[in-house]
DNA sequence: ACACACATGTAATTGGTTACATGATTTC
DNA sequence: GAAATCATGTAACCAATTACATGTGTGT
């Protein structure tokens, strides 16, 4: 079983919106799942290539073979629809989370205060962001996709991402008020 | 600047731990940051051979050239202090952080409320081992190590896992309930 | 005229896992 | 004497980023 997660990711937002173009599939990409997943042309243009010929996707509109430069549409067909299924009720990799701020933080003793307390201030202000964009999701989802059938799953990964990052924001202010703590003590 | 994150989770951990194996790291890794961080042989091996090319890490005992399988012990450098240091004052690399489960519940819809029920059970599992070994080390932590430099900043990310894990796990039971409600209506 | 968004793709490189190969030491 | 753990390393492969190369359409 094919397991390239990029594959799916594909194969999922096709099935939700066919008809796109491999730039605009990264474009919905970034709109809908952005805050926990992300794809690059890199990945996208010869991972469609190859789902194409595997007939998981087919080109659902003529494409003029003498322009290069030109829009390519795509869209699942039944065979692609069952590989998805397919995976979807595959566990979840648990795969090891490599978390760069976490790591910076736990060696921070080596670098001083100042610089966790940057860190730290970087961290929750990135969190705040996110969380300003995920409300803004929210509040335009109920308004506009609220009669999709994939709509409630939407909503519940939304829902998490709000309460990680809340979570993450209240630890960063326990969190710089500990370490100002240490510059004094 | 080099910015493999492989070289500074080795600096960072000989740097709190000096005189260790590449199989001893690996261990150390996985009991210290191993909730938010890992490494493979894959990586550490080669990756020693070359810090120590570099002057970052050294032999810090004689090995016996005719013994080919005899644990070789390393230790930083103050060139590999200072690079490690300089590694923690550089903003964390906001990367996208790829979530499989998160992706597979975006997609639940085209599998249904069955499969999205036990992915969500599965994923409250792990948060609920995860939470009782960090709140084990925890304790332990405070016990063993409250007198090492880096103790505060240990303890910053363990309850940030914490927080974390435990906003998960409520938001699990809450989205059990969402997607039971599905089932029926 | 210029800038910006649309649009597709490849090549080089990096970073990482996984499987393989080997062997010593300890514990039951 | 078998199994587990300690211990080191390489090779094949996979996934992904980044930089590059090219060109069109739209709006100011």
């Amino acid at each position: 079983m094919e397991r390239n997660p990029t594959t799916y990711a594909i194969l999922g937002i096709l099935a939700i919106h066919p008809n796109q173009s491999g730039y605009e599939i990264r474009k919905t990409v970034q709109q809908s799942v952005g805050f926990f997943w992300g794809e690059s042309y890199g990945q996208i243009y010869p991972t469609l290539k190859r789902l194409a010929a595997e007939g998981l996707i087919v080109l659902s509109a003529p494409v003029d073979v003498k322009e290069k430069t030109r829009r390519k549409e795509y869209s699942i067909t039944p065979a692609g629809k069952k590989r998805l299924q397919a995976w979807l009720a595959v566990p979840f990799r648990d795969d090891p989370p490599r978390d760069e701020f976490l790591l910076k933080l736990f060696f921070a003793s080596d670098a001083g205060p100042g610089v966790a307390l940057e860190q730290i201030r970087r961290f929750q202000e990135k969190n705040r962001r996110m969380l300003a964009m995920l409300l803004e999701l929210q509040k335009l989802g109920l308004a506009r996709s609220s009669h999709y059938p994939g709509f409630p799953y939407w909503m519940l990964t939304l829902s998490y991402g709000v309460g990680q990052l809340k979570t993450a924001i209240a630890w960063s202010d326990m969190a710089m008020a500990a370490v100002k703590g240490l510059e004094w003590g």
